[in-house]
Formats: structure tokens, C-alpha cells, sequence
DNA sequence: TTGTAGGCGTTATCAT
DNA sequence: ATGATAACGCCTACAA
């Protein structure tokens, strides 16, 4: 392992003027700093976190708490997340631990904020921490700052959209059985939009899927397909789901939209790779990982954020959906 | 943050002494021991990871180099082998950068070890670590010492299986691009074995699967079962395809094994998820993170490892298969 | 502009 | 059995 005295014994200088090289200090002359570097880079200096740390107080890292690797639904924000923290030298690094263990893990490597994505919806403990943390999740009654998304908004906003141009018998699919928080938010959007604009929800304008894996979209519109009073308008709760039902669609030679509209959740570059285009609603997957990112900084640099920021769904209509 | 001396303080005694009755050392009684112990519980006493691992040479930490979280083939991998370390004492972190700049990072932190999965089959450069580095995947001259399971072998031993109950017109189902060579060597090791125990490969032998999706599966199954001269036995190339493959044999009122056997790829727990056995082809999960693991160790421990460790594949064989 | 020295939290080697 | 102290690699006043 090279360290900053082997560049200053090979400089024939003291090694903190390395160090002042090395942090581009304006204190070294240019031509020196020239020299330090280049004996760096060619001794292929690395610099050691562990010091660098304990003596700034600060690791320029990012933990991320990810329980469940086997979910891929977040997948894409964290790609995205790593990416732009990136871009901001800070390095992000994950542990697929349970929470506490990742949690004192990071604490342990005093990494200088963490995220934890909160995927079922809630958060049983409060855990002990020194380093700040932040949630993405369900934002009731939060124990950390905490990032969401208004899933029941995003829900009413597609029924409002679907009544607007007439649909009356639209149907929402699904995870139904209350177990996820997230979705069960998505349901009860679904049935407040309903009420409000329209007279309630029938009992089959539910289509319960039985995951939220593509294939779970494809049997579920299949077997409401074999059903009596087939929807004008069907809104899915993901992307996944929406894959299955168009391809359950096709199967039945069923057109989008002559004869059912359609709108998604999940508001992610994914959703242009279909081969038509498809109504989505929901949170720009950028304006996500820019929030989260920032609170992120905030909170590190100890600046006061609000306790719970929603973020409110955006709805883009196109030739998926028609009047009736 | 609360350190050593902190403790130190409120127990009355110095510091060194607190760091040995921390590690639990023999040079320190009992009572003070255990004195010490709950003042730093009480505390909440965190160790500082940077000092450690500056003054010992080492993190107990072994990074992991992901860059693709998008694929979800490794995840199963993933999570054991995180389980694995966790019980000897090591704390694993993942990275989703780029090779390199993952790389970096963990040398960075000082892991003892970085694991670096090598998804796509081969890796084009060699990135200079300080840390030693193991990798996982095609072991075609490799650059690092690797971890590889004889996909090859496994394809030719289900065809060997089932030449030997008979068989004669065998399909494979997989991706036939030849773009990924993981993927490609269950296609060599399919031609060599019906090379070897049966005549020839036919042309329509191979079902090509536009991806590694259980749909993928679904579509080309389909697509084969619409053409003529129906296969008796289909080997497939991994779980989900098989999942795919089951869906459409259903569809079709095709009986397993009465009208077609099958056997699969990927020996891995969720193969026992089926609503009825499936053959299965490959090396067991745990053993290929038993396996990683033990390298992972003796590497550490600067141990001479062999460059290639290849894993031979196991085949089990039941009612999924019968003989024509 | 460069060098010296103290300290970050911990471990390990000495003394006491 | 306990305490003092040097060292790990780096940063940052401060001194020269």
C-alpha cells in the first residue's frame, strides 16, 4: 500500500505538502503539485478511506439499507440514486443486511447519511443511529425524514382523467389483499376516485393479481376477460402488471384503446419500450432520486428538512385512452 | 459519537484497559470486565471502523461488485453468500458503480476482499486492486482467480440422461445468440452431448428465447409447439424459462411427462416451488456459495487457491422424465 | 511556499 | 491486572 510518504520521500518533499498536492490546496506551487501528482498516479496512490475519515469526520459515502434484493421494483431509483450521487463524488454502498445489522454497519463505517427503503410500507423499530437517516416509503407517522410518493392522488387522478371522457365502468388491477402498504394506498385511491367522481366502485372493478410480476397481470386480465361486463377502462398498479395486461389483450384480440383505454402506474423510462404508447401516472422516476438526493445532502449537511416530503403524481394522457 | 475514552472516563480507568475488556482479553478481571462492558452498552458504544481497520490492516468487510442490479439472476447468489459471511464474522457491501470505480472504492475502505461478479462472461481489462479480488463466472483464461460452474457439462449430462431413457428428439430451450457466453455454453454442451449419445443436433433442436424471462419461455414454447414434429423431452436453459415452459404445456393440455419430459437449469431452492417436481440440472446453490465463500477466506488469508475452480453439476432426475 | 506537529479512535507493545 | 505510549494514514493549524 503507497501512502502519502512514500510520494514525499520520492518527491524529495514533506509529506503534508503532499497532502496540500494531493487536496489541489492553493498553497503549493503549481509546478510542484505537478510533480506530486504525477508520482502519484504513477505509484498508483489510492487514499485510504479509514484515515481519511477518522480524521475529516467524513466518508463522502452513502449507505443504503436494501433488505430485499430478490424486489426489483426499486432497482431503477437505485441505479438512478448511485448515479447521481456519483456525480456528486459521493460514493454509495449497499448492504442487503437486515436493518439493524445494515444499519450498524454504516455506523460503524461512519458513512455520512443512509437511506433505507422502507418496502413493505412501515417501520417497526426505531433504531439506534448516529448517522442521519432517511426513508422512502409510507410517510404515516415517520420515525425518520421521510420520502414519498402519493400513491391514492396518483390513483383518483387516473379515475378523474377516465371519467372526464366518459368511462364509467373502469377497473383497477392489482394487489388487493391490504398486505403492502404501498399498493393498498393504490387501492384506496382507486376507490375514493370512484366515489368522487363517479358513483362507487362495483365489487368486480377490482381485479385482484395475485403478485405484481408481469405474468400476475397477464392471468388476472385473462380470467376477468372470461367474466361478464368487461371494463371500457382499465388502470394497472405497475408496469410489470401493465406488461401482462397487454399482452392478455392481444391474445383476445382486444384493441387499445377501441376497446378498453388503459392507464399504468409506475412513471419510468421503461413505459416507452411497449409498442404503443401507454397513459402514465405517477412520479417521474427523476424527480424521485432528485429528492431523494437532495434530502440526502440536506440532511447531511444538518439543514432542517421537513419531516415528510410527498411527492405529488403527474398523469400523461395519450392515444391509450379514448372518449366514450 | 462515543469512543473508547469516553468509557474509559466514566469506568475510571484508562483507555487501553477498556480496549481490552471490549475484545474480551484475558489480562483484564472479570469485574472490570464486565463493568466496562455495560457502561458501553449503556453508552450505546459503536467500534469506529475507520480507526480498526487503519491500525489493524483490516475491515472484516468483503466488497461485492454488482453493476448490474437490474438482473436478477444473482440475487439468490447474493443474498447466501451475504448470510455466509455474516456468520463468520464479515460484513459484506455491494456496489453498483462500474468496475472500476467499484473497485476503487473498496480499495479504498480497506475490504479484505472483493468478489466481483462477472455477469456477462468475460472481463475485458485488469483493474489494479490492492485488494485481492475473486471472481465469479466464465474461467477462459482468467485474469483473476475464478469461480465457474461447468454449464457445458450440466447440458451434456440432460441430454445423456435422457438418451439413456430413450430419447431422441430433444429440444433445448434458451438464448442461442451466443452474445452472452454464459449462456452459450449450455448451447455447446447441448450439441456436444447430442453429438456424443445421439446422432446429431437437428435444426429445430434449439428454441430460441429472446430472453431469460419466464415469458420469454412462454413465447418460444408456443412458437415451437405450432410447428410440427414435437420434441419428447425439452431441456431449458434456466428457471424462469422452465416456468414459461410449464405455463404453455398447460395451455396446451400437454401432459408432463406423458407427452413431453423435462429437465432445467438451475439447481436452486425455488425449483421446489413447482406444483410438481421438475428434473433438474446444474450445481446446487449452496454449494457454489459454500464454494465462493471458502475462496473468499483463503484468499484472505493469502492461501494459494487454484486459479479455476470449476464446478462440476449434478443432475436429478424424477417423475418429470420418463422413458419412451 | 514548504515543513512541523498534534490529533482523529483504535490496537498492541511495553512498563508499572 | 492495569496504564502509558507508539503507531496506523491522513488533515490542518501553525511555524519557519
Amino acid at each position: 500500500m503507497v501512502t502519502i510518504k512514500d510520494i514525499a520521500k520520492a518527491a524529495g518533499v514533506s509529506y503534508s505538502t503532499v497532502s496540500k498536492a494531493l487536496r489541489d490546496s492553493p498553497l503549493v506551487k503549481p509546478p510542484t503539485k505537478k510533480r506530486i501528482v504525477t508520482i502519484a498516479n504513477d505509484l498508483g496512490y489510492q487514499p485510504n478511506a479509514a484515515a481519511r475519515s477518522l480524521v475529516s469526520k467524513k466518508s463522502n459515502t452513502i449507505g443504503v439499507v436494501w433488505p430485499t434484493v430478490e424486489r426489483t421494483a426499486h432497482a431503477a431509483l437505485i441505479t438512478n440514486i448511485n448515479e447521481q450521487l456519483e456525480s456528486l463524488d459521493y460514493t454509495t454502498l449497499l448492504s442487503i443486511n437486515k436493518i439493524d445489522a445494515a444499519i450498524n454497519t454504516f455506523n460503524r463505517f461512519q458513512v455520512d447519511a443512509i437511506l433505507m427503503f422502507n418496502e413493505k410500507g412501515y417501520i417497526e423499530n426505531h433504531y439506534p443511529s448516529n448517522v442521519p437517516i432517511l426513508s422512502y416509503g409510507i410517510a404515516k407517522d415517520p420515525l425518520y425524514p421521510t420520502v414519498d410518493v402519493n400513491r391514492r392522488e396518483a390513483m383518483k387522478l387516473a379515475v378523474k382523467s377516465l371519467a372526464e371522457i366518459g368511462h364509467k365502468n373502469i377497473a383497477f388491477i392489482g394487489d388487493i389483499t391490504g398486505k403492502d402498504q404501498l399498493q393498498e394506498e393504490k387501492v384506496v385511491g382507486f376507490k375514493e376516485g370512484m366515489k368522487e367522481y363517479l358513483q362507487d366502485v362495483q365489487k368486480d372493478s377490482l381485479i385482484p393479481a395475485p403478485g405484481l410480476e408481469m405474468y400476475d397481470g397477464y392471468l388476472a386480465m385473462i380470467k376477468r376477460l372470461n367474466e361478464p361486463n368487461r371494463p371500457t377502462a382499465i388502470i394497472s398498479g405497475s408496469y410489470d402488471l401493465t406488461k401482462g395486461v397487454i399482452r392478455a389483450l392481444n391474445e383476445r384480440n382486444l384493441s387499445i384503446p377501441n376497446d378498453i383505454s388503459i392507464i399504468s402506474y409506475d412513471n419510468i423510462p421503461q413505459m416507452n419500450t411497449f409498442d404503443r404508447p401507454i397513459s402514465i401516472v405517477g412520479v417521474p422516476n427523476e424527480i424521485i432520486t432528485k429528492t431523494i438526493t437532495n434530502a440526502l445532502l440536506d440532511i447531511i449537511d444538518k439543514k432542517e428538512i421537513p419531516n415528510e416530503i410527498i411527492l405529488t403524481p403527474e398523469i400523461k394522457m395519450n392515444e391509450s385512452c379514448i372518449s366514450i
